[in-house]
DNA sequence: ATTTAGCACTTGAATTCAATGAGTGCTAAA
DNA sequence: TTTAGCACTCATTGAATTCAAGTGCTAAAT
């Protein structure tokens, strides 16, 4: 399939146009008869079935039935989005109610793409996504110990990603400053730089025995402590609002069709599998059967990641039916995901919920 | 309203507890023919149709139109579940399945709550929910510094929530050992335990005059922190698991009763509110209207809190139709609840995700 | 005083049928 | 190449009909 944009006579273009338009707007098949009404030139019906019927030959329209108008087909919406769309061009309330968003104090990046997530899907009227992609630390750079009177110490644990994570530890015996500064010496040495998979029983007991038999009771506890938290922070987040929008539309009249859709956001990870295989940096469109999860072959998924040092930390998007306002929603995707991006290189948003920065 | 268990004879109670149990089981209207066939005792369908009528009269049962069986009604399933249903045995395999889930090595509240849910979603078939009540701190009751070379630090804040939240400060100039260390005793006398909002600005100036000119432009930002810490720890969480079976009920095949109650699983606030006044340490039961919701007037929600030093850190249950199979539900989260109760009150698990304790 | 058989009645669901009308494809003329 | 004209298709609508399930009531039976 491979239909070049001047492939189409301009009259084929204009008409294909106006048929996606009109049925993007109406949801109904377009006839011949409402589009010599509805195009800039005057042709006749006659004229236009021969076109729409040359186009429904590319593959570009199809007839739900035979005495039934034209609606676009997946690969019509994609030449739509492709060569045919003209950009939208945002309201003044629009935009008031985007830079709402970027104006606010929020400066976690998770909070910043829910809320834009809510703004999107109340502009679109579609579902939004909201992805948060957690780089999971795969070591930890630096241990420290820090007192915390009664029986406890802090250990803190900076992480390969640069964020800080703590851990109390209780200790019921005492603890000299020395076996202190011993035990955080022999983590530094063993558990530092190092994929904590490779750790041996046999290092673990070496740990103990060089540290001491007053600290040697705390290396399990805190070796376990380092797993939880290369592993904890590192769960990737997706996220729905406006989920029950999507039953507004005929598309979904259908209870099955909907079911099959909002188990597959409910599991998230073929959505999060699209997002992840994803181009950086654009707007992506999976219209249809585009995408390979065939659940989805009745609805559209556009989103944009949002990256930082060149790695995607999220993405945000909607989900909706195939027959949607591609020009409104790519518009509002486009406009909403530069501004966070912008935000994000600008070093106003922080990544992490866990560790904050501050200049 | 106060039928009481007494004031039914033996039979009706029998047949109001066929009906009920029937119509859970097959969701159609129970006719009198029916009954012949299901009773332990054997009574012509005129006599069943003279105790339907009365009770029906006294509105326990209801008619979808004149010519079809019985259905209970929302006060019909409420003497259901306190007087009449006789409790739910589990299988072999459910108790397996429940077991599996408190057995495993998982120690934080979450994720035990979103386990259970999901394990009683598969049980029951219904949507669970799992709802974690976050106590926010209120007061800082201890700061510590620490260094992390390179012109940063890092801001230990203990809560009164027992928990320990961090945050870099970077600073762009130098800072002396001395310095640092009359930092920190300000904030510790200016910024502990008292409620941030009652902070002044005055206050923030002084504070800033006595901890000297070198560290003065540090105060503001730790402020900031320190709000952020505040208030972000408290969000309550409700998230649902399986919403996509409601569909499968009749019940919600009118797609608009379906995107209500969407609706309302999305705002989230009504729940909330349900969840967080209800009574703790025992099973809530809210059927239809009787939950003051009129979006949920079709629904049902059972759950069980679960309490950590008398205040509630959690709940878990199950939303669905009115017609819910109460027993198995009930017993389901009963159990569940229990057992994470036990683990809570046994200090097996962490409350927050912030901090962890180990022993 | 209950219980039951019998029967007329109600009502939603399913089925059929015809009418409607929107829209097409095709042919022949412009 | 375009267009008027016409026959044809097919989903939708609504009315009429049948069907079956189930009730309420009455009168007889226990």
């Amino acid at each position: 399939m491979g239909i070049e944009f001047s492939d189409l006579s301009d009259r084929k273009k204009m008409i294909l146009k106006a048929i996606i338009d009109a049925h993007i707007r109406g949801g109904e098949p377009v006839g011949s008869k409402y589009l010599t009404q509805n195009l800039p030139i005057s042709i006749s019906s006659a004229t236009i079935r021969n076109e729409m019927s040359e186009l429904e030959e590319l593959g570009l329209l199809e007839q739900p039935h035979t005495s039934a108008g034209r609606v676009p087909s997946e690969y019509g919406y994609r030449f739509y989005v492709n060569s045919l769309m003209k950009s939208y061009e945002m309201t003044m309330n629009e935009l008031q109610e985007l830079n709402r968003l970027t104006k606010s104090k929020v400066e976690r990046l998770d909070e910043i793409l829910e809320g834009a997530a809510q703004v999107m899907g109340n502009l679109t009227n579609y579902t939004a996504l909201a992805f948060r992609g957690r780089n999971r630390a795969t070591v930890i750079t630096q241990f420290k110990t820090m007192r915390m009177g009664m029986g406890k110490f802090l250990l803190v644990m900076m992480t390969s990603e640069e964020s800080v994570q703590t851990k109390v530890i209780n200790h019921s015996f005492e603890l000299s400053d020395e076996t202190l500064e011993r035990l955080e010496a022999v983590l530094n040495r063993y558990l530092c730089n190092v994929n904590l998979e490779s750790v041996t029983l046999s290092e673990i007991s070496e740990m103990e025995r060089v540290v001491g038999y007053d600290a040697a009771p705390l290396i399990s506890p805190i070796v376990k402590g380092v797993y939880d938290v290369l592993n904890q922070g590192g769960s990737d987040e997706l996220k729905f609002a406006g989920v029950d929008r999507l039953l507004q539309y005929p598309e979904f009249s259908d209870v099955g069709k909907f079911r099959q859709l909002l188990g597959a956001m409910e599991k998230k990870d073929d959505i999060l599998d699209i997002v992840s295989h994803s181009k950086k940096d654009e707007i992506n469109v999976y219209i249809g059967s585009e995408n390979s999860v065939d659940v989805m072959n009745n609805s559209t998924l556009i989103f944009r990641t949002i990256t930082q040092n060149d790695k995607v930390v999220g993405a945000i998007g909607v989900i909706g039916p195939c027959r949607m306002d591609y020009s409104k929603v790519i518009a509002t995707i486009d406009y909403l995901s530069r501004n966070i991006q912008q935000m994000m290189d600008s070093d106003k948003l922080l990544p992490g919920s866990e560790s904050e920065e501050n200049k």
